[in-house]
DNA sequence: CGCGAATGTAATAGGATATAACTTAGAACA
DNA sequence: TGTTCTAAGTTATATCCTATTACATTCGCG
């Protein structure tokens, strides 16, 4: 596995680490300009290959995209992992949430990448990026710190998380600036993370009475 | 104002409502496959005329895109009014965000034109775009039924409005779908729905108490 | 060491955006 | 009504991008 570096002074025909480098590339690219900035042919040029050189490991730039959206999840994934293990007084939930918009807004390319093309729903099943995205998902459920009665965690988690892309969306638009901003981006997160736990409870605490008159 | 059709069969010089005839193929166009499906090639071919043409009516396919993307709005604005227009059961909020959540999964591709991409970030202020989207959100807090008082209302209508885009966002991943599917996009959609009513109705009475107390 | 697979290259086809220079028709006014 | 100005087309061309084909080189394994 030749690095990057050691390739550009010793020039060799192989490159060495293409596929990596490329992914790499790619997603410096989404950072500012987010799907469309990806060009095969630039980045060809940016990595010192022939234009052609990066079919050798993406099919097509669909591929390529996918598997760089794929290791935007992974990166996303360690962002919130990090997050919620760091010692503080703010509840799990809420140090992801925070997370998530954070990452939605400074890497706003990349967020887009991930959310906001087809490239996901086009994931087939058991695929890099769908299995990439489910990880994330699953952090989402464990940010809870909830035990697991029914699908009430899962339906929970699925509100909290659309309402967090939903921010991060608007913010983008610029709903939250100017004029129209009656609430930070960050006071919006924390009312749906206090809304998420105070459901979380109730829901939890009643399915448990349910089931004991039941039983 | 000469129609599509009696161009086609008169075959003149000048089309005659080009820059219309432009942006309609362009919506269908977005219907299926975004924003990346809108070529300005296509679209003149399409509609019969040279490959230049069109940049006559727009400066660039950043231009056209805004133009398209403004219509989608003025789009979404009528559908969304004649939903809280027709007489139904159901509270107008709900109304407005079962047919926001309908919008955004049928026509998918324009969706995604509107709220996912940089063109309506990139709108300046007075813009035909700004002004739409301006409209749209006005909708929203109207849906809320709710006295102004203070901003309460703009804040309730910028979490409800994020939470829809949210959900629309997780639906068009598949996180609704196959095993995952913990609850349908229309629970979700109505559970947000709740929960503003509720939260707006006490922050009202919260704020008319202090109010009082105050004077 | 030699050979096959993996990974490069050069050449090329085809489609997209965009600009420049030229042409036509519509309308505006004497 | 005829002339002229301008808006809205046209052809030709430059540049960029994706993708394929045929050929070259190197790595690694027997």
């Amino acid at each position: 596995m030749r690095s990057q570096f050691a390739r550009k002074s010793e020039k060799t025909y192989h490159h060495g680490d293409l596929r990596d480098a490329l992914i790499k590339a790619a997603l410096r690219e989404a950072e500012r300009g987010g799907a469309e900035a990806i060009s095969i042919k630039a980045l060809a040029r940016q990595l010192g290959v022939s234009q052609p050189a990066p079919y050798r490991h993406f099919a097509d730039r669909e591929a390529l995209l996918a598997a760089v959206t794929a290791e935007a999840f992974r990166q996303l994934t360690t962002v919130l992992r990090e997050a919620m293990a760091e010692p503080s007084k703010q509840s799990k939930l809420s140090r992801l949430a925070q997370a998530t918009l954070d990452f939605g807004l400074r890497r706003n390319g990349i967020y887009r990448l991930m959310f906001a093309s087809r490239t996901v729903s086009c994931a087939a099943k058991g695929s890099e990026l769908h299995e990439a995205t489910r990880e994330t998902f699953a952090l989402v459920i464990e940010a809870l710190e909830a035990p697991a009665v029914g699908y009430l965690r899962e339906r929970q988690a699925l509100k909290i998380w659309a309402a967090l892309h939903g921010v991060v969306m608007l913010a983008e638009q610029g709903l939250f600036t100017g004029e129209a901003a009656h609430a930070t981006r960050e006071e919006l997160v924390e009312d749906f993370v206090n809304e998420t736990k105070a459901a979380l409870a109730v829901a939890i605490k009643d399915a448990r009475r349910r089931t004991k008159a039941g039983a």
